[in-house]
DNA sequence: TAGTGGTCTAGACCACATA
DNA sequence: ATGTGGTCTAGACCACTAC
């Protein structure tokens, strides 16, 4: 069986596993059902908030147990894409969510909690079109000199400039998106990618490191300069490993730190 | 059903969910199974590198399908405390294995892959017993002036010294480790803790931020004073999550970075 | 050949949410 | 009352390892 007319998606249907020759090219069922959810979820077919069909619907689908289409979303689960909620079924995940504003902002202030200091404020410094540097461009996967939009921001916590922020987008995925809308936009930047762009950030990695403040940071963080700043380089990524943003941040650390758990 | 008389292990059998009446106390049985394993981790009663009963045998054992096993052993596997080798069996995780060696240290070279600067120096600058401060205490779970073990060690990549690192032990679980011995031994030191105390660290939350260097660090670290280092302290937990150790690290990142991946 | 973990199925019942 | 995900079972077959 490659694919059945009852099923009314658009995409190819996984393959069921050959199970006559055993060959290399042999992959488990569930990872190819969780192929095929990451496909749809990439094409946009289920968005961030809304819920994926229930299991038996998808075991019905595909023409497979509901044990194994658990197998595929478990992992999705284990992986932050899908949330489950039982008795209400699952959901792709956003970071429109409260519990997951700040997934990714591993800075926390030494003591109270994220929030104890009041919302955050955020300035934008800077928004523009550019051209990619050489090293913009690597990290992008884009050419040298291919168009990117460009954003300078400062977060305050507690009426204090503590991260300098710039972000680098390629301006291929983000088509329409104008300095103008993004520096007037409130709320999680990502939340905003997501809903106009469709483009989720499901995974990042960071590069850090010790730098000395210059004079920028001496105007833009109230810092004198040479004081210690942490730079960390920040590579965010979607569904398909592609690389859809740049952020380089300076984090101040008298008051805050970066917190990490090793697992 | 609360013990069975065939069951040849010392610790106490996990009751068998009771589904007469649903309470809070209600634990699913995959849970307790999890639990029980967790037991005898703890206990040492399988030592890291062994083998772990088979799922069939302890589906036998408790009195359960090899699917509730095969729950309880998926979870810990992916908390890395087993480790799953098909055909061979379920081994208990340990900090010998060369995959693993540095799973806990995030600094890696700018250019090239960890190890292609040749092998790490390590030079012991000071090992002494001493009494806990009120921090060192705090991090540990310990009263101030308890006897704690302290080391302070260089470590060096390439022919430069790139770490220093500030570490404090527990006496107690560690009863029997002279300075002496900890300054002699050769290879992963969490490997030693494994074999030779029974502490396996499982989990650690690092806490990061930037700090100018002081005299000491111009000593060992061969910087200018003043120059931007990454401050890494690190608490690591056992089983239980009980804190067994606390590491204070100075990284000079001119050549090297701390690399972090967001899920 | 035997034993291990890995995949897959079919069906039962439970807990939770909603109508 | 219905539908969702969560747990548990019993059994089949496959892939890998070791003897």
């Amino acid at each position: 069986m490659q694919t059945s007319p009852d099923n009314d998606l658009t995409t190819a249907e996984p393959s069921v596993q050959a199970s006559s020759h055993t060959t290399a090219a042999f992959s488990p069922l569930y990872q190819q059902i969780k192929g095929f959810i990451l496909n749809s979820l990439h094409a946009g077919e289920w968005k961030p908030g809304e819920s994926i069909p229930s299991e038996m619907e998808l075991a019905a689908r595909f023409k497979v147990s509901q044990g194994t289409v658990r197998k595929a979303i478990d992992e999705l689960a284990s992986e932050n894409l899908l949330l489950r909620r039982q008795g209400k079924g699952t959901f792709v995940a956003t970071h429109a969510e409260q519990q997951v504003q700040f997934r990714f902002l591993k800075l926390v202030p030494d003591s109270g909690t994220r929030g104890s200091e009041g919302p955050a404020q955020r300035d934008i410094i800077e928004c523009r079109r550019s051209r990619a540097t050489a090293d913009v461009a690597r990290a992008l996967a884009l050419r040298t000199g291919d168009t990117v939009l460009q954003a300078r921001r400062v977060l305050s916590f507690g009426g204090s400039p503590i991260i300098l922020e710039d972000i680098w987008l390629p301006a291929a995925p983000f088509k329409g998106l104008t300095a103008d809308r993004l520096a007037n936009y409130q709320g999680p930047m990502y939340a905003l990618f997501e809903t106009e762009f469709n483009v989720r950030m499901v995974r990042a990695e960071e590069n850090i490191r010790a730098i000395p403040a210059s004079d920028v940071h001496e105007l833009l963080l109230k810092v004198k300069p040479g004081t210690p700043l942490l730079s960390v380089e920040r590579v965010a990524y979607t569904y398909r490993d592609e690389p859809m943003e740049l952020r380089r941040g300076c984090y101040r650390t008298e008051t805050h730190h970066y917190h990490n758990t090793l697992g």
